[in-house]
Order: C-alpha cells, then structure tokens, then sequence
DNA sequence: ATAAGTGCAAAGCATTTGCAACCAA
DNA sequence: TTGGTTGCAAATGCTTTGCACTTAT
C-alpha cells in the first residue's frame, strides 16, 4: 500500500500522486521520463497535467522515493529509489538502460575525493555502450 | 599557432573561432559555459554572438577539440581536449571543477561492461563533493 | 566568385511558475 | 474550513535555427 509512503513524505494522497507512484512500480522500463509518465497516464485516461507530473516527480525526489537521472539527451529520467545504490550503462544503439552495482568502484571513488580532501556527498557514473561485437 | 588545429578540423579560420579557442587556452578555470566565453569575450570588446559561440563550441566538440560536460545545473560546459582522458569531482560548495585520473577504475568499468556482453564507447563520472571536515 | 561563417531575432524544448479552482485532512 | 494540490497557460532558461549579410579561401 503506497499512500503510506506518500503520507510518511509528508505528502497529501491524492490522484496523481498515487497514479505516478503506481506507473512507476508496473512499469516494466524502471526509468521514465516526465513525458513517459505524463503520456501513459494520459493513455490510461487519467486526467493529470505534465506540470502536475513534474512537480511531484521533484517532490519524490525531495522525498528520497525516487531518484533522478541526467543521462545524455536532453531529458531527465526517474526510477524508484529501491534499496541498494547502483549506477547504469545505456545502450547507444536502443537507448536501454542496465543497472550494475560495483562495491570496488565505489571504494576507489571515495578514496580518490579523500585523497584530494573531499567526502563523497553523491555521484554519477553513466558507461555509454554498444554491444560487443561476436568474434568472426 | 591554433590556426592549424582549425584547418586541421576542416574549419575556416575565422575571428570567432580564434577567440574562442584562445580563450578556452588561457582561461584560469578550465570549465567554461557557452555563456561564461560570450561574457568574456564581450567584455574584451569582441564582437561575438552567443549563438555563434554554441555554434562554434559544437563543431568543436565534433572535431575533437573540446569536450562537452553535462554537470547538475542546467548549463553544459566545455573544456580543451588536452591529452589523457580524466574525470571529475564538483565541489558542491563552491561549484569548482576538480579533474581526476583513475585507472583502475576506468579498467573496472571495461570489466563490467564486457561482463554484461558490452564495450564501453564513452562515459562520465562525477563526483559531488564537500571538503572533509578538519577533525575536532 | 562562392561556399562557409556570422549576428540577430525568433523558434524550440524541457522544465518551472502564477493563479483560480479543487480537494484531502 | 483551509492550506496543500491541481490543471492550464504563460514564463523561463539554455540551446538551436532561419535568414540576410559578411568573410575566408
């Protein structure tokens, strides 16, 4: 039940919230856009607005329920902040996107800031790929 | 002599280009938005529009000449290509751009991709950081 | 000469904001 | 009731483009 994650953000539970809240848990790709949102919805015939979605996309994040991406391209993309951090590698040839977790590149990063000063407050790390080609 | 580097990309050398290459070479901070060179360009009394610069920095970025960043912030900017690959670390604080080499975890991240059946065409990795606190 | 390059103003795109109507608490 | 929420339209901010003029070759 996700209006107890709404009413814990300190978010009132309406609609939209929970209609956004549900694409994003069925949706089968775990990164949408905005527009992806906003257009499935609209699909579905739910009446929200983009702005509607943007503002509670921000609000999520804010909540730490979702997590924003940057990724090349113009547009940003938000996936649920399901447990454990990991970064991604997107397919330059079909734009899909793959999640990996690497505890050692983790490891080096912190001590690289920490070599320089500095603590790791957050990161973005984005491997741009193409499918390896077979041996002929 | 930068005009070389110009004809050598199959660019005409013009004033607008000279003037911005000159001052992504001699500019202290190595990281400049389109809008930082229209500035200061505009400052020293050249004659340059700013759609020029957009346009000037992208042919560059397509020849290899700089090197386009998409940092948090709404704005992109831009860097010399000078030698060896690098990543970097924003100082969240101050916004300032600290450029960083790591081998092994560019090797971690050719190990991944290839464990996933990819090759890693390009990537990007920032850091955001804060100075580590001075222990009491 | 002539194709490429330029400045300006207008257009474009993703995202944000003002505001009156609306609804969860 | 009433302050948070919404949808719409307008505004924003960065970047790109159309076009007539200019310039490098």
């Amino acid at each position: 039940m996700e209006s107890a994650d709404l009413r814990n953000a300190g978010l009132k539970v309406t609609l939209p919230r929970l209609k956004i809240l549900e694409m994003l848990e069925t949706s089968q790709e775990r990164h949408l856009s905005a527009e992806d949102i906003y257009r499935r919805l609209i699909d579905l015939n739910e009446d929200v607005g983009l702005a509607t979605v943007y503002r509670v996309l921000t609000q999520f994040e804010a909540a730490g329920l979702v997590q924003r991406h940057n990724f090349e391209g113009g547009h940003a993309v938000f996936e649920l902040d399901r447990g454990p951090h990991h970064d991604h590698m997107v397919r330059l040839d079909t734009g899909e996107v793959i999640e990996f977790v690497s505890e050692e590149i983790e490891a080096l990063q912190n001590k690289i800031a920490e070599k320089h000063g500095f603590l790791v407050e957050e990161h973005s790390l984005v491997l741009y790929v193409r499918p390896k080609p077979t041996k002929a």
